[in-house]
DNA sequence: CTATTTTTTTAGGTTTGTCTAAATTTATTT
DNA sequence: AAATAAATTTAGACAAACCTAAAAAAATAG
């Protein structure tokens, strides 16, 4: 695989946040998201087409192609291991990461990444509950998200757990409360924010404290 | 402190490393180690001046201001706690780690390297036996060695064990070889290479094997 | 559907770090 | 000590990645 710059790595990884199914990226967005002037991102937009990166038409927007897809899972992949390794290992806080990460996401050597990958145990999540491409550059669609922020009756798996105390993680075993369960929320009380919630048809009631705690994918 | 270019850091990473306490480091030198040419060395010099890192006069060659030596020994820092992160916890060979460290040597954040070097419980050698400065920029003089490589009747202190198998740390225990004792060789036999040494007053004599897995400091 | 506003592109300039070729300074020979 | 050789610097150019200001295209409004 190629050699890209930082300058280019930024700017695939940006677009394929911003891409969506039916809508090109703009000029404009780029441009803000990247604090940069929407004449650089026409420069750009003309090399990075010209490496077969983006499908560009002037005026028309862009959007990344496969070859460009590809780079940019590789990017994110490599930030968010190293998002998980300097909050898991090196106790940063899970607000600090993402700063330092991009930086580190720039050192494009696979074997550096996979060993990584391997010491940390193939690690499914970021700290922010975002999904972590593998090798191949699968990545599991849909965003963790917090168990409080699910939307009643959506079914879904239970995916991460933060703050991992001892105290807390007792509490899920006594509540029977595993990664990969499925589980639903069924009422939301006002008064205390508590959940109703299914867990493999049974029902309980769980804490805010608790359900912010967990994390889930649908 | 300021930030610096990845090409300033490798200059005054390699300065550091060719400048004597007699003699400065001349442009040609330094345009061979860092493969590229002398007009681009002249080019940087004047500009490392301006900012108070080099002593530099015209055609006379130049060395590091305590300004610079003291960036230089942070680089020097990073690259050698990644180095050694890289050997012991990744398990890349010692021979591939400095490939892979030229690239992250370049981040500077001293959060990172202070919590990497804490995580690493802060190594005093990296694996090829070069010592690490510290936070403050110290660093243990005299390169640590191979005590085959040690000549004879040279006072020196044991400071690292290399491939740390159970046999060979009990082995050692045996003899009585610790971090820290007080070691010289008294006679190097060619038939085997095994070497007669003096420890904390005693005489022994240790195989060529067991000497190549023994380093030291004078 | 023409006029105005917004978005995007083009044209030309800047900085960083490199280069080549020519000029200059220093070192070495004889 | 003059001639030659080697080392170094200067001058001018180039690519990458950015910028500003002006021009052009597309979108929106009346």
């Amino acid at each position: 695989m190629l050699n890209f710059s930082a300058s280019e790595e930024n700017y695939l990884k940006t677009i394929y946040h911003l891409q969506t199914k039916d809508d090109n990226v703009t000029t404009n967005e780029l441009a803000e998201k990247l604090h940069t002037r929407p004449a650089s991102i026409t420069d750009m937009m003309k090399k990075l087409k010209s490496r077969k990166l983006v499908n560009y038409q002037p005026y028309r927007g862009f959007r990344l192609t496969p070859e460009g897809k590809k780079i940019a899972l590789s990017i994110i992949r490599r930030h968010r291991l190293w998002e998980y390794f300097l909050a898991e290992k090196l106790k940063f806080n899970w607000d600090e990461v993402h700063a330092v990460a991009e930086h580190l996401e720039h050192i494009s050597n696979k074997k550096l990444i996979d060993k990584l990958d391997e010491y940390l145990a193939f690690p499914k999540f970021d700290p922010h509950g975002d999904p972590i491409p593998d090798t191949n550059g699968r990545i599991e669609t849909g965003k963790q998200i917090n168990l409080s922020d699910l939307s009643i009756n959506k079914l879904a798996k239970v995916c991460f757990i933060a703050n991992q105390s001892e105290s807390l993680l007792e509490h899920l075993n006594e509540k029977k409360i595993t990664i990969g369960a499925t589980i639903m929320v069924k009422k939301k009380y006002n008064y205390d924010d508590s959940l109703e919630i299914k867990l493999d048809s049974k029902l309980l009631t769980i804490s805010d404290q608790l359900a912010k705690n967990i994390f889930v994918k649908y």
